[in-house]
DNA sequence: TGTACATCAGTGAACGCGCGTTCACTGATGTAC
DNA sequence: TGTACATCAGTGAACGCGCGTTCACTGATGTAC
């Protein structure tokens, strides 16, 4: 039944953070239990531990994972790595975005979760989000980066607040509106020049 | 043991409400099961089912209750109801709210797993922090508070993300750093006049 | 004032279920000779 | 080339536990006469 050697049994943890990283988003942490999980990635419960030494294990590895795919997703979608911003500001703040939690940012949907974690999982977490963090500085300011960093990390504070609350909120003509004005005072915010 | 009385009755619901708010934004609401909820508020498991139906129906009552404590948390720290948004930004993006969950912003805590909820809970939060963000907006532009509403709910939102994003941090410095930086964004996108 | 009865807030044991975790086992794959 | 053995990814049943929910019961309080 299961295949042999190194690759085969990567390939098989790749698998298992992919769909956890699924499940977390649309679930919540709390929410998706080991069962499940291996159930998605076609596997039993009891392989799991082959794998992660605990769930707080695969929860850690799994948040590292997604900030790397999504700091990948954002190079991919706007290359250039000196500007798009209104681009990526855009897109992140769209309905699609919103109504796909699944293949949606890890911060917007479990941030408050992962403020309940280990500190190891938060450690990740902030190793992670400071490469997206830098993307953002770095199309912010080309030429200073560094210092376009808080700045850049309270503008992709407010997104994840704006889609947060779009996706709380009951009504919907409501939560389009958010979306559109939240990305109207994103651009502003980052066009304007530091102020101190 | 019980005593008698409507009165009674309805004082030991607040009970249950108050704890479970705390309960909920300090673990989470799928962290916090109800046999403890109960043991918070001094009674047995099986009292909760003479208050609430079930415990989604205590989710929903206690987001609604939050959002309203927090209103009138509002009005008290600042009183003149058309100012005091500065006071306000700063108190919400301080090291002292964020270390303490368990009487801060209910939406900072929740707001993920609120967008995961029923309907109907989504909808008690819809009324609720429509409530809080139109005491900002008349704080913003006493004259007309109408229009001003989606520009609070932006900088409410960002203020919701930022608080959750220093929770999340392990790095102590950049999780202060990161609370100043937002009390500046904060502060200067309530200080432009809407531009379109 | 005293007794009999009704009310009802709260108790605490039990329900089936899914949780995270452990472990003896299976069986396909790889290696040795 | 064929056989015997080692490796090990994955299975699936079981562990103790807490979950949300139900319900027969308790006993203090209030009412009627």
């Amino acid at each position: 039944m299961a295949r042999y050697g190194k690759e085969h049994k990567q390939e098989t943890r790749r698998r298992i953070i992919e769909v956890a990283g699924r499940r977390f988003k649309r679930d919540g942490i709390d929410g998706s239990g080991i069962a499940t999980l291996m159930a998605d990635a076609g596997l039993t419960n009891g392989a799991f531990y082959a794998h992660f030494g605990s769930k707080e294990e695969l929860v850690a590895t799994t948040v590292a994972e997604q900030l790397r795919a999504q700091s990948a997703s954002f190079s991919a979608q706007a290359p250039d790595r000196g500007a798009g911003l209104e681009q990526l500001v855009r897109a992140y703040l769209s309905a699609e975005h919103r109504d796909n939690l699944e293949d949606g940012c890890p911060s917007a949907a479990l941030l408050d979760e992962i403020g309940r974690c280990t500190d190891a999982t938060k450690r990740a977490f902030t190793d992670g989000v400071l490469v997206v963090i830098d993307d953002l500085a770095a199309r912010l300011a080309p030429d200073d980066p560094e210092s376009a960093r808080t700045k850049a990390l309270s503008v992709f504070a407010m997104m994840v607040g704006t889609l947060q609350l779009s996706r709380a909120l009951a009504d919907r003509r409501l939560a389009d509106d958010i979306l559109e004005q939240g990305i109207q005072n994103a651009l502003a915010l980052l066009g304007a020049r530091p102020q101190r």
